[in-house]
DNA sequence: AGGATATACTTAGCACACTATATAAGTACT
DNA sequence: AGTACTTATATAGTGTGCTAAGTATATCCT
């Protein structure tokens, strides 16, 4: 059996997310955001939070959060200041010109949702969900165990 | 309602889609190989082709495709030379150091197919395929028609 | 035949992901 | 108190993706 990209869950998997970033850059450019800034927006939204747990939640490495945050800074979107509990962490938090970018970037991400679901009916917008979360459960687990 | 990650399709599949770059790329390097590798050899394997050809069947535009060769080239996993039918055109070709990965990639790609869908039934991962293609279908189009 | 248009590829510049390594600050142990 | 370990961030280097613009060859059309 040769290789085969209609049976491999990586070369399809990849494909749509790329698409889909593609799709969201899209939108955001409108809005002069990037892909990348959507987890940290999420990770802010409710307050400060230190580097390591936004790389965090955002699932990259803290050197990419780093220079994620890095270009957010420079453009204005986030502002750091030292942790007065922590000498080595920084206390990160979204700006007022970040802030009000908040409403449009809900609703890019829900046209999005609503665009790439399109063709699936709501049970099976659920299995995707499901079948989703459970991949990058499996995924998870086995990136946990086997560093 | 706020940003959330739990019911976006992008977040979802991008984060499984680099996790699984990142399992692959693990599996990869004891070859040699890197994951942009994989849609030129899925590509090549059956004889030489285009850049531009190449490009397609991998989903990724010319530039990027022509930088990935490049590299190739450099580590000696393709050859390219002038198309004698267009001299705008050059065709890529595997060198023999690159068929002789091939079966231990097609094992790399079986393994990672297996992990990611560890948990899932046969039915489940029946559902999984059906429902990604179906996404980057509508994307597709929706790409096609929107430049 | 000659000028406009289209196509194949390259180059340049940026975003964003990774690993590996360095630096600095906190914690813990004797 | 001082040494060893751990943790938070930064830096360096690479790969892979994108867009925009440049070059060279083909094709088409009057």
């Amino acid at each position: 059996m040769a290789l085969n990209r209609d049976t491999s869950v990586g070369y399809l998997t990849n494909w749509a997310g790329r698409l889909l970033v593609r799709e969201l850059e899209r939108h955001l450019a409108r809005i002069g955001l990037m892909p990348a800034h959507m987890p940290v927006l999420l990770a802010l939204e409710a307050g400060e939070a230190s580097q390591k747990l936004i790389a965090e939640r955002a699932g990259v490495e803290q050197a990419t959060m780093t220079a994620t945050l890095n270009r957010m800074e420079r453009d204005g979107l986030v502002s750091r200041r030292p942790n007065p509990e922590d000498g080595r962490s920084q206390l990160v938090a979204l700006t007022a010109k970040a802030r009000e970018k908040l409403p449009l970037v809900e609703a890019a991400a829900e046209t999005i949702n609503q665009a790439a679901l399109a063709d699936l009916t709501p049970a099976e917008r659920d299995q995707y969900f499901g079948l989703i979360k459970r991949i990058v459960g499996t995924l998870l687990a086995r990136d946990g165990a086997a560093p």
